[in-house]
DNA sequence: CACTAACAGTTAGTGGACTAATGATTAATG
DNA sequence: CATTAATCATTAGTCCACTAACTGTTAGTG
């Protein structure tokens, strides 16, 4: 009696086990890690006058400009009452443009600007940036990409239920 | 010529190879995830009438009350100002109580009350609920949570630059 | 002791993200 | 063809999350 065990204190066994523990919460470290990474970008957005989801937004067009307010919102699962207020601060910023489509009046047609197409260049700097901040081996990161695409796919999309 | 290779489109070589092609964001990844999985807590949390973030709070809480703003922020990685509304949200919910310690008469001492302290009950079933509803395996729960906890190191913590 | 620093929390302002309800257009159906 | 249903986008309302500026309290320094 009164060997190493009992230096174990009961509040430490109860934090590795306990379901309920803060830092056992694979929910909470999804919030924690999402907040930090895209705290990296600030910084580099800023200056380009762009937050973070009004610079995925444009990732999408970039890739695949003309897009519907409905495309946008499948491509970045992002709800379209989201989307409307976005688009039109990208819209005021001058990066992007918002007219009806001619073949379908309900459907708008986003597509980019001038200077919405010029601000590629200035972001094709981004994602290397972004990893040297991060510090991280590029396999640890696809690594990641392939875990977090299980679970997007496990938890169906961002669509609740 | 006019052999397999020629099946390959050049908009999916580009995709494959693009950095800035929305499906290789690690951020954009981090992002559809943690909005996914809270997802799911939505229909368990709301018969507790309590959001994601208050759940989290409800977590650190049950833990170790009384905690400061101060010790949230850090606990939580979340700014005071975030939490300040949050938690006269559930002081007006009656689920804690805000009073200046008498100690310091800066810091605020945030307890559970006795229907805080009862909602544990309910919230212990929660864990296993999420686990069922993602149908993922728990040891691929606990590679994810591993390689989570060193993105937010390597980002440092919540905390830009 | 007075004066300045540092600290804890709050408020104000911007922007994201969701649900629910609305307006407008198109598609489907009797 | 007229009516109904479905679809697309927007608005309103709530809550999170951040930065910057502010209040009040404590600690440090001359």
């Amino acid at each position: 009696m009164g060997g190493l065990l009992t230096e174990v204190r009961m509040s430490d066994i109860g934090d590795i086990a306990d379901p309920l523990s803060l830092e056992n919460q694979v929910c909470f470290a999804l919030a924690v890690a999402s907040r930090s990474v895209i705290g990296l970008y600030r910084p580099v957005l800023e200056p380009m006058g762009l937050t973070h989801p009004q610079y995925l937004v444009m990732l999408a067009l970039w890739q695949r400009a003309p897009l519907s307010v409905k495309d946008l919102s499948r491509l970045l699962q992002l709800e379209p009452a989201t989307l409307s207020p976005l688009l039109k601060r990208l819209e005021a910023a001058g990066l992007i443009e918002r007219r009806r489509s001619r073949a379908d009046e309900r459907s708008l047609a986003v597509t980019l600007t001038g200077e919405g197409r010029a601000l590629r260049e200035q972001a094709e700097k981004i994602p290397a940036a972004i990893v040297e901040r991060l510090g991280m081996d590029v396999a640890e990161l696809q690594g990641l990409h392939q875990a977090l695409t299980r679970v997007i796919a496990a938890a169906g999309g961002a669509r609740p239920g």
